[in-house]
DNA sequence: CTGTTAGCGCGTTCAA
DNA sequence: TTGAACGCGCTAACAG
């Protein structure tokens, strides 16, 4: 049963042709029994199975990899694998495609644009038969890259023009529900913290923020939009400059919750209360801030937008597996519904 | 420039013999241009590159693997990728290879047995040239495995008898931290929820604590060592046999943070308040509950140790780079020191 | 039903 | 200094 060999290590893999040699056959007729298409006889395809098994053969990869030109792997282009949110996607995107037995090439790009072009290089050397980028601004070198590569699944953020299907939450919705919640609580002056330019999402929302605010009947005054980013360090800036507004707004919506929780302590600084004096929302629900989550100690939480993580993860990793079976349909798009988790981040306006 | 026939999708991507056919020349010549190995003429080799450049020509890894028996990847097994302390530890191990131009194959466990050996099984196919392997309980076949293949290193948890470098927390010194500083405050009452039975590192805290007490003078209660878990649920069932003791615990030490504020939120519902009537610690640091963190709300954060994750992870890489260098070497064990975060969940105990 | 043959793309001898 | 030839391990077409 126990092979003597494998007391001394890394014993070289048995390969086709040495079950050929043990049972007397040619490498064809094994590899026609193991992987079962073509004819074999029943009699010698036992046989082969068993020594197969005897002899602890797998099938190598690469070599597969090279004569088929499929390698089963799938490329994953993170931002920042730190940041909650993405584990949970690639949780997602990973459960979708085990399935199929795909096995994930993770990658950080660090939102840095050599380190990407260097890893989209580094994937399809690799020979990825797709790829999922998870919110990646994609441009030039990298685009074309991609372009003349195998499918691309795009998460969150979105290429323009895009080439591959996309996954991302409704940013619409999620911001229309962050402001009718405030709006509700008495809010009319609220201000918006924005993601990176670069950022397709990012853009989405904060014209859907004008517009919503329009919708509600609310003025937008100057200086109420602020350029930030996604680390939490603009969250400080932008709270300086919109305490420096006169009037401030009463409510503040960050782009993401590290901003906003960044935000709060600012304002916490400036011996500001949090909601009392001021709301702040945030976005992602990336810490899941409820109950019997992180604020156990005092149940107290930011108000985001709950963004379907493990879905968008799933609905990725679907897609590309039905893109890699059928090159040819159209590109999908799809949105998901956001959900507004209210929670202590906002109370009513100060008259 | 800028390639025509780019417009249309996935064309094949040039090989050695294309530049061979183009520049007139073999492709063993191109080859050894390539590669920078063996004698070619400068003049042609300026042409080589040249045309490589111009072709697009990139080297494909899994021809080369295959050629090599070397795939410049690396196996990563987590137990959760959605674990914060993960994707840290991840982290490190990235950059440390990255410099050397491997790849990761990052694989969620889920604390699974099958998976377990499913992944393994497919990384080993793939041929990685090296795994890393973190807080996974490796036994049986999946361990036989292991054995046979190729250099391993552990991170957390480690298998015994150990065959691979190790990497992890001092754990003796963590738990000492927390006991001393508990002791400081007057506690002598201490319990431990253990974690698994199956984690040589919650065995290991587990051995230490009893050390520790007794050290410290403590006795230890029948009852006050509770078998565990990992999972935020078993600090409920922990907590409330702890409660059930007469007298019961003033403070309780906790495998890991998830467990630790469900003990608390246990204890909140109980209408017990942490830390005035009772202490809880956490372990891991899993999330950065410092200052300007989570808990930017309420400055309110939870006693831990904090692992050097990004270490752990960056001297767990370097390790598996050395020893594919050098596989004779024999097997070092590092460990890291721990610190002693003072947060708000611990206080004097009650006399 | 089975064996022979021919690559997939690359690295590395060995002759020339 | 270069080219011819072989093989890494597998799949697939073809002939028997």
């Amino acid at each position: 049963m126990k092979n003597i060999t494998t007391i001394t290590a890394a014993a070289k893999r048995p390969t086709l042709l040495d079950i050929a040699r043990e049972c007397g056959l040619s490498r064809a007729t094994v590899a026609r029994a193991l992987s079962g298409k073509g004819y074999v006889n029943p009699q010698r395809r036992q046989l082969i199975h068993d020594t197969a098994e005897r002899l602890g053969y797998r099938t190598s990869a690469i070599a597969r990899a090279l004569r088929t030109q499929k390698s089963a792997t799938i490329g994953v282009l993170i931002a920042d694998i730190t940041n909650p949110i993405f584990p949970e996607i690639v949780k997602g995107i990973d459960e979708a495609v085990s399935v199929d037995n795909y096995t994930l090439f993770l990658c950080n790009t660090d939102e840095d644009v050599a380190k990407q072009r260097a890893l989209i290089r580094s994937l399809l050397d690799r020979q990825v038969d797709g790829l999922i980028l998870i919110s990646q601004t994609v441009a030039d070198e990298a685009l074309a890259l991609l372009q003349a590569g195998p499918p691309c699944v795009f998460v969150n953020r979105r290429p323009d023009p895009l080439f591959g299907d996309y996954i991302g939450p409704d940013n619409a919705m999620g911001v229309a529900q962050l402001l009718e919640h405030l709006y509700a609580l008495g809010h009319r002056r609220m201000a918006y913290v924005a993601g990176p330019a670069a950022s397709s999402t990012a853009q989405e929302r904060r014209a859907c923020f004008i517009r919503e605010m329009a919708r509600l009947g609310c003025p937008v005054p100057e200086g109420f939009i602020i350029a930030g980013s996604y680390q939490g360090e603009s969250g400080r800036l932008a709270a300086a400059a919109l305490l420096a507004c006169a009037p401030p707004p009463t409510a503040i919506l960050a782009p993401n919750d590290f901003v906003a929780l960044e935000i709060i302590a600012f304002l916490n600084e400036r011996g500001l209360r949090v909601p009392d004096d001021i709301s702040v929302t945030g976005f992602d629900d990336a810490f899941k801030l409820g109950v019997g989550g992180l604020y156990a100690l005092r149940a107290q939480g930011l108000t985001t937008i709950d963004q379907p993580k493990r879905q968008l993860g799933r609905l990725a990793g679907e897609a590309l597996l039905k893109r890699m079976a059928q090159p040819g349909a159209p590109f999908a798009t799809t949105l998901l519904p956001t959900l507004l988790a209210v929670r202590d981040s906002t109370a009513p306006a100060k008259s």
